[in-house]
DNA sequence: TGTACATCAGTGAACGCGCGTTCACTGATGTAC
DNA sequence: TGTACATCAGTGAACGCGCGTTCACTGATGTAC
């Protein structure tokens, strides 16, 4: 097995195990038995148990805000005060694309549980991580949300955002939770992506609304 | 020391620390420790970790969801038709009374942490708790919001109203971070109570919109 | 009133267990001469 | 071409540690006669 292999495994199977229960209740026993490979594999490559649950976020993240950043710069070439949905939109079209259409579904859950328990577990060393490597785009992102919509104060806008985040991190941290709820309650088990499809419309409602 | 100083004691500090840290983070030696009461107390007085879990909950939902039921007694007296806005006020209303308001505020957040970590901690057993216990009055909200906005099916009210326990949740759940987040992104930190009054109205556009 | 017994909150120390990490080691592959 | 050595992915077993739980015990209070 090379090590690409072993590399790749680990981080397959750590970022879905974590994503399932949380990076406390996650061992590196599970994590190892579910990439087949050694126990010791983990710390061979990674360092520690907190190196890979950085690792994993880089992963998504680093091709994610390249692309995001690449977006930003097209809609500003193209229009050089764009509105509140045009750089909403891109956003969405930042996280919808790139693989096919079911996986990026997938791929997209998966990540904003993670991105949740990165807000919500205690995680410091974690924060301070996606501080240090990615903040220079969701400034510039927040930046042009401000400029759209400047009836709305920079508290407003942050507190919108967040709340807006929240909403979608929670719905996706809770999707197979709250999938089960709504069979017995309604008797109606909806797929992640018609779930989705609602929360875009609102979200957007409550973004954009006036103060 | 009488054991109701204990039983309370163990209690208090458990919901402190399990709101900051996660179930699982927090160990029963953290939470004697704090509680200034023997080890052995926890399980003595509870029987588990979990059962204590349990407790804690109870203790909030018990007065919570008895204050609603009468609440929404009260309405429906008053008003066989009560609209959206009547039924949310009614759950805003037993949210926000009771308590001098300081503490109230602190204490709704403090359980809005737990709440959230509920749904997103493996917690099989917490769940299953809840559903046992509060189904009843849950259900019974969720039909009055359904007849007050009889445009809605039942899954589009069963999602947008856990797209909003999901805002909130995430928010108060977080609410250190994003206010750390915020002094050092926009030199601001809101209070815990202008963070509320930012996210009432946020949900509420949100949830009323037509689709 | 005094004695024997029951009840129960609380305690101190130990239990077995799973955890993240470490370490000496193996074996395959590449490099130098 | 053959030999000696270096590099490095991967391994198996053990380490110390903190965890939730258990258990025999204490000591205060109440009850029966």
């Amino acid at each position: 097995m090379s090590q690409a292999d072993t590399v790749t495994r680990i981080l397959d199977s750590a970022e879905q195990l974590f994503a399932e229960k949380g990076f406390a209740e996650t061992s590196l026993r599970m994590i190892t038995t579910r990439a087949k490979v050694n126990l010791a594999a983990v710390n061979y490559h990674f360092g520690s148990k907190k190196d890979l649950i950085q690792a994993i976020f880089a992963r998504f993240l680093t091709p994610f805000t390249q692309k995001l950043d690449k977006e930003l710069d097209l809609v500003i070439a193209q229009k050089t005060d764009p509105n509140f949905q045009d750089v909403l939109g891109v956003l969405a079209k930042t996280m919808l694309t790139g693989v096919e259409s079911n996986d990026a579904y997938n791929k997209l859950s998966v990540f904003m549980r993670l991105l949740g328990l990165a807000y919500t577990q205690a995680q410091g060393h974690l924060r301070r991580f996606l501080n240090e490597n990615y903040a220079h785009t969701y400034s510039r992102f927040i930046g042009y949300l401000k400029m759209a919509h400047p009836g709305l104060s920079s508290e407003e806008i942050f507190w919108r955002i967040h709340f807006a985040i929240g909403a979608a991190v929670f719905t996706m941290s809770s999707i197979e939770v709250l999938r089960n709820m709504a069979y017995s309650d309604i008797d109606k088990k909806s797929s992640v992506e018609e779930v989705m499809q609602q929360l875009i419309p609102f979200l957007a409602a409550a973004l954009e609304q006036e103060s």
